[in-house]
DNA sequence: AGCACGCCGACT
DNA sequence: GTCGGCGTGCTC
């Protein structure tokens, strides 16, 4: 017998499938992890093939070493996955088998807590020889039958009871044991669903895929755990994806109480030996439900009834290192591999979604209202150029100071949120509110400080910086970015008398930062919480009654094509913090472009005029989804070598864009806009191209790559983060 | 990835 | 003469 392996290295050389030998004497299964020699080494390796016959010189194969565990750590299911993402993603076999596990699994001091029982051997019959302590052990090992390790050896001393283990009497068995996670506890309350939600419970019933729009506030959260719940007493599993910032917490206790023991939870909080338990409940079928981030998407269950992408718009679901991958493509792989129901929910769908919604591809579910009746929060936009002209500098409009004001008179809350992203700026005319772009891709171009010019992030093409506007001929140029610390000491010289907290990756590093600052704002009144995207999730405070949104055009100005979508989801998003009771909310919203047709949709909660519009615009200038993008990135110590090969490789891929050459929109070879991470050079190939012969040409250019580039190389479909 | 082989420069 | 630099190639 012979088996087909993956060495578990992420190495190019090493990304192929490896045969040896199966011992006489030894059991192995397709999935199973095995200690195999390799050149001068022992290394970890997947069997992920059994054949009776070998296609390789057999006098060069050599046998399996061992096993690592006894039972196959892959199940079928994942091996077709690592097939699926190799062959979408052209990702190592072994980086992917690596996303499956838990990354304590592959370093040696696995945490696995083994709990040591022992109890009489089966061949013992009496001892030799007299010894009063070995023969009180063998009475009560009798009587008892098996029994703790420690417990036996504290009652009647390690030494004679090794001494019998050593002489076969007694045998030792050891059993893993769970370390599960301690919880807040919290009532179990199921709410009566509003006739919206039973309509969507009920409507989500096939074993197929729908896109959940439903407004903030309409109370999706419930309708998934019934969703759950139905899985559940069909005996079925069910994974629930959340964006890890929204794990908070009370979010997990809620899980907790809801689902008690039966569900698994995986995020970043967890301790490297609680994360390896939880999987191990979730492989071996304790666990029916699992809640987790991003990765959870990976969670070994079997007879899964249903996958919920909760938030499905959230970038977070793109991983931006190392295997890059999809959460949504993966989700897809198991509702299909499974024959299960997929859910993906959003209050503001992505564009890629809603456009397979409306394809017919995803079924479309409508909550279009809130569940206690109340009305979205008014959005008042102010114009900021206005502002200027009339006079006003300040950070803040007029009207927002007059609303801050009548706030506090109110005992009410205040939220202030400042859209700070990235580290990259743009130019910005203070007179009329003009933005460089890129003549060539449409988007907005990024002010690099250090060369004092303008770069285009998508094809490289640099600008001078602005000092006099193209479209006005002002000469008050300026950088845009405003942080929370500016914002809290203005609001500090304008209201010295209130609390103001903050809220940012500054102040919320420590431990319990997050949870100190919302449970200090809940019982200041009058106070202003003021905060970056975190204040944008899932906490809901009854007397915040005002948002303001200070810069808007922050996440508008990024130089991505998503940046506009971003832009709605955000304003939608922190527009649902106000007005979660009984008085309707406000929200300020202030730009520099007011007549941006993002902001007279977002304003008007129009989803669906702003996707008809928004999916136009990329449908005309050829982007995703109605077009591909890829980047080829490659990175190598030796500046001169990478930019060799990659320009190489450049020349290569413009042979296949001369066969397929109506179908290219775009391909240019630059440095990444970062040209240098970790003492790593990085240079990259863009290319946009049209979707008809999209896998086609994506293949091609695999193959293509592969033959010719020796530096690490990493492809990405359909990029958010260029740097 | 890591380890050996191999072919050139600087030293006991 | 030999030690050691890291370029190249291989690992079932």
């Amino acid at each position: 017998m012979f088996a087909k392996i993956i060495i578990d290295q992420d190495a190019k050389a090493l990304d192929k499938v490896f045969e040896y030998r199966v011992p006489e004497d030894l059991q192995v299964s397709v999935g199973e992890r095995v200690i195999v020699p390799f050149g001068k080494r022992n290394l970890q390796g997947f069997i992920v093939g059994l054949e009776e016959k070998s296609e390789y010189d057999e006098s060069k194969i050599k046998p399996i070493a061992n096993k690592i565990e006894d039972f196959a750590v892959i199940k079928p299911e994942m091996l077709q996955l690592m097939l699926f993402m190799a062959d979408k993603l052209h990702l190592k076999l072994a980086s992917i088998l690596r996303l499956f596990l838990p990354s304590e699994m592959r370093t040696d001091k696995i945490k696995e807590l083994i709990v040591k029982y022992v109890k009489i051997s089966s061949t013992f019959e009496k001892l030799e020889r007299k010894a009063e302590k070995q023969q009180q052990i063998v009475d009560f090992l009798k009587e008892h039958g098996q029994c703790k390790f420690s417990d036996v050896s504290n009652e009647f001393g390690y030494a004679s009871l090794s001494a019998l283990v050593k002489k076969g009497a007694v045998e030792v068995v050891c059993e893993k044991a769970f370390r599960t996670p301690d919880f807040d506890v919290m009532e179990k309350v199921i709410r009566k669903l509003s006739p919206l939600q039973q309509r969507a419970v009920d409507t989500i019933s096939q074993n197929k895929t729908y896109l959940l729009h439903g407004v903030t506030g309409s109370g999706k959260t419930e309708v998934y755990m019934n969703l759950i719940d139905r899985q559940l007493s069909l005996g079925k599993t069910a994974l629930m994806l959340v964006p890890e910032i929204s794990l908070t917490p009370q979010v997990l206790a809620n899980f907790k109480a809801r689902f008690g023991n039966n569900v698994a939870l995986i995020h970043s909080g967890l301790s490297a030996g609680e994360r390896f338990d939880e999987w191990q409940r979730i492989f071996f079928g304790q666990a029916k439900v699992v809640v987790g981030a991003r990765s959870a998407i990976f969670s070994p269950l079997e007879n899964l009834g249903i996958i919920i992408i909760d938030e499905e718009h959230e970038q977070s679901y793109v991983s931006e290192s190392n295997p890059r991958y999809d959460t949504h493509l993966v989700a897809e792989f198991r509702q299909k591999f499974n024959d299960c129901t997929l859910v993906l929910g959003s209050a503001t769908p992505s564009i890629d979604s809603y456009a397979k919604a409306l394809d017919g591809e995803y079924e479309l579910v409508e909550m279009p209202v809130r569940v206690n009746g109340m009305e979205m929060p008014k959005i008042v936009l102010i114009d900021m150029l206005m502002e200027m002209r009339q006079g006003n500098n300040q950070i803040f409009s007029i009207p927002l100071i007059y609303e801050l004001q009548d706030v506090i008179k109110q005992k009410k809350q205040a939220m202030i949120f400042i859209n700070r992203r990235g580290f990259s700026s743009f130019q910005r005319c203070r007179n009329c509110g003009y933005v460089a772009k890129c003549s060539d891709c449409d988007v907005s171009l990024v002010y690099h400080r250090f060369e004092d010019r303008l770069k285009c992030h998508y094809c490289g093409k640099r600008y001078k910086a602005l000092d006099i506007c193209p479209s006005c001929g002002s000469r008050d140029i300026k950088q845009g970015a405003v942080g929370t610390e500016r914002v809290v000491e203005e609001l500090h010289k304008l209201f010295p008398d209130v609390r103001i907290l903050r809220m940012d990756n500054d102040t919320t590093s420590k431990k319990n930062g997050h949870r100190e600052i919302l449970n200090e704002f809940k019982n200041t009144k009058p106070a202003i919480l003021v905060g970056t995207q975190m204040i944008a999730k899932g906490h809901d405070f009854e007397d915040v009654v005002l948002v303001g949104i200070v810069d808007a055009d922050q996440s508008l100005y990024q130089s991505d094509y998503r940046s506009i979508e971003r832009t709605f989801q955000l304003i939608t998003q922190v527009a649902g913090r106000a007005g979660r009771s009984a008085t309707q909310g406000r929200v300020i919203l202030q730009t520099y472009s007011p007549r941006h047709f993002v902001y007279r949709f977002a304003s008007n909660y129009d989803y669906k005029g702003f996707f008809k519009k928004e999916a136009n615009l990329r449908r005309v200038t050829n982007f995703p989804p109605y077009a591909r993008i890829l980047r080829i990135l490659f990175t190598h110590e030796d500046e001169n070598l990478v930019a060799q090969e990659c320009k190489v490789c450049y020349n290569k891929v413009k042979e296949i864009k001369e066969q397929y050459d109506k179908e290219f929109v775009y391909l240019d070879v630059m440095k990444a806009p970062l040209n240098k991470i970790k003492n790593k050079f990085r240079y990259q190939i863009m290319m946009r191209f049209k979707l008809d012969h999209a896998d086609e040409i994506e293949q091609k250019i695999f193959e293509t790559i592969d033959e010719n580039a020796k530096s690490s190389v990493f492809f990405e479909i359909n990029p958010n983060n260029l740097s």
